[in-house]
DNA sequence: ATTTTTATTTAGGGATATCTAAACTTAATC
DNA sequence: GATTAAGTTTAGATATCCCTAAATAAAAAT
């Protein structure tokens, strides 16, 4: 497989949702930023390899094959990112470009020793799981977050009470879905919580807030 | 640059001895493992980018741009194959394949960040030296075996004595020009070393033997 | 000084990956 | 159901990097 092979695999692998949905030429247009015209060649090659099955004209779906390949190459993806973000102190949204290119080196010996050196992680530094070599994916691990632990981190993917009032005052501190965390402080005492929101912003909360917030760890 | 026009810049740097010797299309082919006429194309790239003084039928010399390029891609494989034998214990001879495809890398973040990491390493896992940010090269310092510290590697350069019971003597306990080797011990009574060669051979030597070994240290 | 050998370059072609423009298929609208 | 719109594919180009075969230049040999 070449660079730009594993590239579209990949992308394929996110749109069809993990092989779930079809996909179509425009979207991985989309996604590839390239034009369709580029893409239909690239589909007809991926579908002699056999990654994908693709039907002129009403799009594809990924095979097991190619969800195997594209889960080995996420994998690298996001132990790089782990490495870039723990040993060479990178912020956590500074890493995806360089990982995009260091996930196509080739050596499986590589993947193996780093993947020992980081201690054998399950989760990148967005909160995304890291497959295991076999291509398997923990199931991301929800919790609420007054559950979670001093220094844990994570990302806030729910809220339990939906209310207009909730969501105006997650807007007016500064957190949303998606909103990158870590836990700095945890008070006993009243069970409060101290917070580092997006890496930049700290935010005090109330165990009340935090137990209607749900949290994705990493 | 393109990774091939990066690959043959480094080849050429190499041929022409940093920029001393004129190097031939022949010779590079040859470095390259490509066809002589695949290279005769590449020349005349390389010429348009004014990394090299390209004459047709007369060969090339490399020019002070090209230099610097060319020690920039020296410089991230040689920090790259510290990471790999320091932090990843991959064995010294088992790292250029690897590094060929990480020198390759895009990012003067990434290198200067991993430079760091490693604490500024002066010279590879071959002893070969690092160059600077600015393309500057250390000297490397030659010294005698028995002034070596215990844990310092280094690789024998040359001898003192070259006299053909020397020479024997050398060959017979496993030792020769080029050796990779490491101090393990050293006894201050006598001065005569522990040390490992080719990272698997251990080997006594007295103070008279070691006094007459040129180690390059790394 | 001509011939032979060696080195090098040019010409033409294949594979990858991209593009624009034109053609075609399917879906949507009237 | 015909027309229009949207989506997709094909055709033809470009750029990179490699090849083989043929042509040409330079060096060596007679």
């Amino acid at each position: 497989m070449t660079t730009a092979e594993e590239n579209y695999l990949k992308a394929i692998y996110h749109l069809s949702d993990g092989g779930k949905k079809s996909v179509s030429t425009n979207d991985v247009a989309g996604a590839m930023k390239t034009k369709p015209a580029s893409v239909s060649d690239m589909l007809r090659k991926l579908g002699e390899k056999e990654v994908i099955e693709y039907r002129k004209y009403y799009g594809l779906h990924i095979t097991e094959e190619g969800k195997k390949q594209a889960l080995q190459t996420i994998r690298k993806h996001r132990i790089w990112e782990v490495f870039l973000v723990e040993k060479l102190n990178f912020a956590w949204d500074e890493v995806h470009e360089v990982a995009e290119e260091l996930e196509h080196i080739q050596s499986p010996l590589l993947i193996q020793r780093l993947d020992a050196f980081l201690n054998y992680p399950k989760f990148d530094p967005h909160g995304d799981p890291i497959p295991d070599e076999f291509g398997d994916v923990k199931a991301k691990p929800r919790l609420v977050l007054n559950e979670m632990e001093i220094d844990q981190m994570g990302q806030i993917v729910a809220v339990k009470d939906s209310s207009a009032a909730f969501l105006k005052y997650l807007d007016k501190v500064g957190a949303y879905i998606g909103a990158r965390i870590k836990v700095l402080d945890k008070t006993d005492f009243d069970g409060s919580l101290e917070i580092l929101v997006d890496q930049k912003k700290n935010l005090f909360m109330s165990k009340d807030v935090a137990a209607n917030i749900l949290v994705q760890q990493s």
